[in-house]
RNA sequence: GGAGGGGUACCCAAGCGGUCAACGGGGGCAGACUGUAAAUCUGCUGGCUAUGCCUUCGUAGGUUCGAAUCCUACCCCCUCCA
């Protein structure tokens, strides 16, 4: 194992706050693998960019020997982390977090070394603790205490609704570090309260506390929100590559920086090169291409990358139709099918009437052809491309 | 248990008998400009193979020529008191 100095600042690189960082330190100094502990919402198996921040933080920690354990909160799923939102989450069925488990094995072993992973559920433990074990689970901590979450206290002062068991998220997450007796818990900053929760939890159970290391949340690619399934701005791992280069460079050319810093393998001091580039003049979109060029290799391969730049190339900057296309075949049961039902039966609009709107607003093309007409027919026996916008595109196939 | 406030489209939020498919803002989409950028400007933002028709304002009824707007019951949320 490397010194206790070289580790230490491999792991800050990227990190947000480290709590207790001496404390850190003398866990390392012990010179025993750590255990490492990330814990993950059963609900959203469908890992995005945002997620591999603190995946490749565990990979990293999983090349310094220490021991990673990939927490599934299976238990804690039936609670849902109070994030603010009134949603209800449906209670998950045992098969669907069997397969939710598989998806998120599929996905972090392209980062993650599997022989050297360990998968973990809560329910494992919190099962067997039964309502009594519950309460005395409860009577480790104060409502005072909890309340000192900003979430929670910003619901209770502005009259938003608290549900007694939302309570209960934060204690069963730290619980979870007393059963696994972590060294180290990693999250997002948006995870900081829960992460002290267990340190705490720790204590009152007689255990050393854990160190907390929080990692920045990944802007989405609107460069404002976080990035998140629910608002749409993500990108996910299991992408296909042209799509994945596209929406990376789509992002702004501040956002670039910040990919940078939290998704690239680069060297620190290589990503200062570049930026040096763009100040004397570089096309910010040239370095857009590095950053995603080395994401696309990662999830896919480095020939997946270069033709993912191809295909970019040709379709936005030459403005030719792009190759893999939707083909679809559509019947005409009266020798010819009106554009708005055609646009919406090929999936590229969401209904006629958004299809109406967006001829309206010149927005739709036939064969590259921009078309002004609302009312066009079809006729059956043609093939065409048809495009919304930029992106949409199908050929459609008229029998 | 008592008193009061509130539930409007993806979100926030007007409207309080007709001119409301519902002001305004956000978000989103599209067009222009570009580097598929960002910023900016403009338009759109229930559904229907559609120059018309059909459903929306917590739910169910009622009054009325006509209701998001008035009445009744119910459901849900919040505040204060206990």
């Amino acid at each position: 194992m490397d010194p206790v100095e070289d580790q230490l600042a491999e792991i800050r690189r990227g990190a947000e706050e480290i709590l207790v960082e001496e404390q850190l330190r003398e866990k390392l100094a012990a010179g025993r693998p750590l255990r490492i502990k990330a814990g993950f919402d059963p609900t959203a198996p469908d890992l995005h960019l945002g997620h591999t921040v603190l995946i490749n933080k565990l990979r990293q920690f999983q090349q310094l020997g220490h021991d990673v354990i990939f927490l599934i909160g299976d238990f804690t799923g039936m609670i849902g982390d109070p994030s603010g939102r009134n949603v209800t989450r449906p209670a998950l069925s045992e098969e669907d977090i069997a397969g939710n488990a598989r998806t998120y094995e599929k996905q972090i072993f392209r980062i993650l070394d599997p022989e050297l992973t360990r998968i973990e559920f809560n329910s494992r433990w919190m099962n067997e603790m039964g309502a009594a074990g519950i309460i005395r689970l409860a009577s480790r901590h104060t409502l005072a205490r909890m309340l000192e979450r900003d979430d929670f206290q910003k619901r209770y002062s502005t009259g938003k609704s608290i549900a007694i068991h939302e309570l209960l998220y934060p204690l069963v997450q730290g619980y979870d570090s007393v059963a696994l007796e972590a060294d180290v818990e990693l999250g997002g900053t948006d995870q900081k309260f829960n992460l002290l929760v267990g340190r705490q939890l720790q204590q009152a159970y007689g255990q050393a506390p854990q160190v907390v290391l929080t990692m920045p949340l990944l802007e989405g690619l609107d460069g404002v929100n976080k990035m998140s399934k629910s608002l749409g701005n993500y990108i996910a791992i299991d992408e296909p590559a042209a799509e994945m280069f596209g929406k990376l460079m789509s992002i702004s050319d501040d956002l670039m920086w910040r990919y940078f810093e939290l998704l690239s393998f680069r060297p620190v001091g290589e990503i200062e090169a570049l930026r040096r580039q763009v100040e004397e003049g570089a096309n910010p979109r040239d370095i857009k291409f590095e950053l995603a060029a080395e994401i696309v290799a990662r999830f896919h391969d480095s020939a997946a990358a270069v033709q993912a730049r191809e295909a970019f190339v040709r379709q936005f900057q030459k403005g030719a139709v792009p190759e893999d296309i939707a083909e679809i075949t559509l019947e005409a049961p009266g020798g010819q099918l009106g554009l708005g039902y055609l646009l919406k039966q090929a999936g590229l609009v969401s209904s006629t009437s958004e299809a109406m709107r967006m001829v309206k607003q010149g927005a739709v093309r036939i064969d590259g052809e921009r078309i002004a007409d609302r009312s066009l027919e079809m006729p059956a026996g043609a093939t065409h491309v048809y495009q919304v916008g930029k992106r949409r595109f199908a050929r459609v196939s008229l029998k």
